[in-house]
DNA sequence: ATATGAAGTGGGAAAAAGTGGGAAATCGGT
DNA sequence: ACCGATTTCCCACTTTTTCCCACTTCATAT
C-alpha cells in the first residue's frame, strides 16, 4: 500500500527521486497526469489502463465529433505523460506538468492508499493545515458520538 | 498510446518534427485532416481507415441530415492529406491546412489517445485555460465513478 | 562512537532529438 | 527540350535528454 509523505528535491533536469518505499509497487513505468486540486497523480500502467478505458467506454468511436468530449479527452490525454523510472529510482516530470501546479525546488510526494500525489511543497503544507482542522472537527463529532 | 504536449518549430519549408515519442506508433505514413476546433487531426493510416469508414457508412447514426453529412464529408475528405514522415522524423504540413488554423512559427502537438492534434501555440494556450475548469468538474465526476 | 549500507542528490559524458540549410531531383511552363 | 521554381533528400550543427558514476546524508547495527 502506498502511504506516507516524502519531501524530495526536484533538480535542474526535472528529476525527482521516487520514495524507495513506493518503487516496488509502482513498477518501472508510470503515468503522470494532472490531478484534482493543486497536484499531480501518478498511476501504475495497470491503473492507467483502467482509467483510460473508463474514459473511452463512455464514448462512441467517433467521440471527436462531440465538442465537450473532445475538450475533456484533450485535457486528460494531452496532459498525461508516460515516464520510465531510471536505474536509481528517479522519475522525470515534464515541464508542462510542473507548470500546472507551480512545482519547483521541493516536491511533496504523498502516498494515498493506491495512488501517489505530487504537490508543490508549500501548497501541500497549506493543504495539510486545512485537512488537519477538518480532521479535528470530525474527531470531535466522533467523540460526541454524533 | 499517444499522450502529452510538445511545442515544435514549423520551418520555412513547412516541416515540423513529430515528437520522438509518437513516431513509433504513428508509423511512416500519416493522414492529416482539418480538425474540429482550431486544430488539425493526425491519424495513423489504420485509424483513418476506421474513421473514414464510420463517416461514410450510412448505417452510422451521426445524428445529422444527409445534406449536412455530405458537406461534412466534403470538408474532412476533401482537405485530408496523406503525408510521409521523412527519414529524421519530420512531417510536412500542407499550406492549405496551416492557413485554416493560422499555424506559423510554433506548433503545439498534442497526443489525444489515438489521434494527434496540431494547434497554433497561442491558441493551444488559450484552449487549455478555457477547458481546465470544466475538465476538473468532469474529472471529479469520473473519480466518483458517476 | 564507528562502520556499513541504503537512499537521495548532483553532475559529466554520450546519445538522441530537434532545427536549419544546401544539393539533387522533380515539376511546370514556355 | 530547356529553364526556373518548387519539392525532396540528405548532411551537419545545436540543444536537449539520457545514462552512468560518484558523492553526501541518514539510518541501522555492531
Amino acid at each position: 500500500m502506498l502511504i506516507g509523505e516524502y519531501i524530495h528535491t526536484i533538480d535542474e533536469k526535472n528529476r525527482v527521486s521516487v520514495p524507495a518505499k513506493f518503487r516496488k509497487e509502482l513498477g518501472k513505468k508510470i503515468i503522470i497526469t494532472p490531478g484534482l486540486g493543486q497536484c499531480l497523480f501518478i498511476f501504475t500502467t495497470a491503473e492507467w489502463a483502467k482509467v483510460s478505458k473508463k474514459l473511452s467506454d463512455s464514448e462512441t468511436d467517433l467521440s471527436f465529433l462531440k465538442a465537450d468530449q473532445r475538450s475533456f479527452n484533450r485535457y486528460m490525454f494531452g496532459r498525461a505523460a508516460e515516464v520510465e523510472i531510471d536505474s536509481i529510482g528517479r522519475m522525470l516530470i515534464p515541464e508542462f506538468l510542473q507548470e500546472g501546479i507551480h512545482l519547483r525546488d521541493k516536491a511533496a510526494i504523498i502516498g494515498v492508499k493506491d495512488r501517489v500525489e505530487v504537490w508543490n511543497e508549500k501548497a501541500w503544507g497549506e493543504q495539510k493545515v486545512k485537512v488537519a482542522k477538518e480532521a479535528e472537527q470530525l474527531a470531535e463529532k466522533l467523540a460526541r458520538n454524533e
